[in-house]
DNA sequence: TCAACAGTTTAGAATAAATATAATGTATTA
DNA sequence: TAATACATTATATTTATTCTAAACTGTTGA
């Protein structure tokens, strides 16, 4: 299947159009062999980078949040004044060093599987991150 | 040890002095039996429902973010358009109600210690945090 | 005790992320 | 291919948070 069908499937399946700008957003998410942490900003500023698409902020806020409404895409809960995105969607958790307002991922082998035994009633666990806030370890200071 | 004197205790030890509108601040936050959740804008009007003492917002967040440093609140981390804090400072986790909005404690002893493996040099690990997002457990959607 | 200073409070302004709007453009369909 | 429904965009709006600067207050030391 080519790259550009995968992706129009992508995008049918989030109940949305393939439209130009929609398919190269799918192609600056998926069509690498890495995953990676981005902001919308971010996002915004690769696309203008690779390609003479212009896409509005608006066209990318929907886009991704359809996307993650369908599980292609995940949230990542931190108190940060942007929000982060990860292209990662498979178990795993994250370190997050304030100190830089940067991401790494833990892989999910690193953590023993988070077991909660509790439960409320009429609801279901949608998703369980791990949030592992890290800072400078200067051994000098007491 | 009179809660004025402790609330004065924990202020100068956060590096504030001990002012009408933080005193006020401290009884609101730990005067209570039971932890809580909260915004900033909910923690402003429980001090105009409890007290004739006027506290601006930037107060408020001023001091929020002191006691935050100090450990004596906590952030929660989240993708909410607010941020919410917590007065529960020991070692626990959260449900996030995402169709209601509302946090709900998970209790220690429900969860696993989360203990991750991996080490990042020269970075401490300052806090580990479970967010468990749940949503309506509808039997009859597929 | 009180003057001087350093820190505090506040209203309002500034900032910035996210969302809404409405006019123009494009994919879909029959 | 025409009609329709959905998309895109620039711009405006909303809202949380931070900043600012003037007025105020706690603290210190003479």
């Amino acid at each position: 299947m080519a790259y550009s069908e995968q992706y129009i499937d992508k995008l049918r399946k989030s109940g949305l159009r393939p439209t130009k700008q929609r398919i190269k957003i799918c192609e600056v998410l998926f069509d690498v062999e890495k995953t990676f942490h981005f902001t919308i900003k971010e996002l915004v500023k690769i696309i203008e980078n690779q390609a003479n698409i212009k896409v509005s902020l608006a066209t990318v806020y929907n886009t991704v949040h359809a996307f993650i409404k369908k599980g292609y895409l995940k949230e990542i809960p931190l108190n940060a004044s942007q929000s982060y995105y990860d292209t990662n969607v498979t178990h795993h958790h994250h370190f997050f060093d304030e100190e830089e307002n940067k991401l790494i991922d833990i892989h999910q082998d690193d953590v023993d599987e988070v077991n909660i035994k509790r439960t409320i009633p009429g609801k279901k666990i949608r998703s369980v991150e791990v949030i592992a806030k890290i800072v400078s370890d200067n051994q000098s200071q007491k």
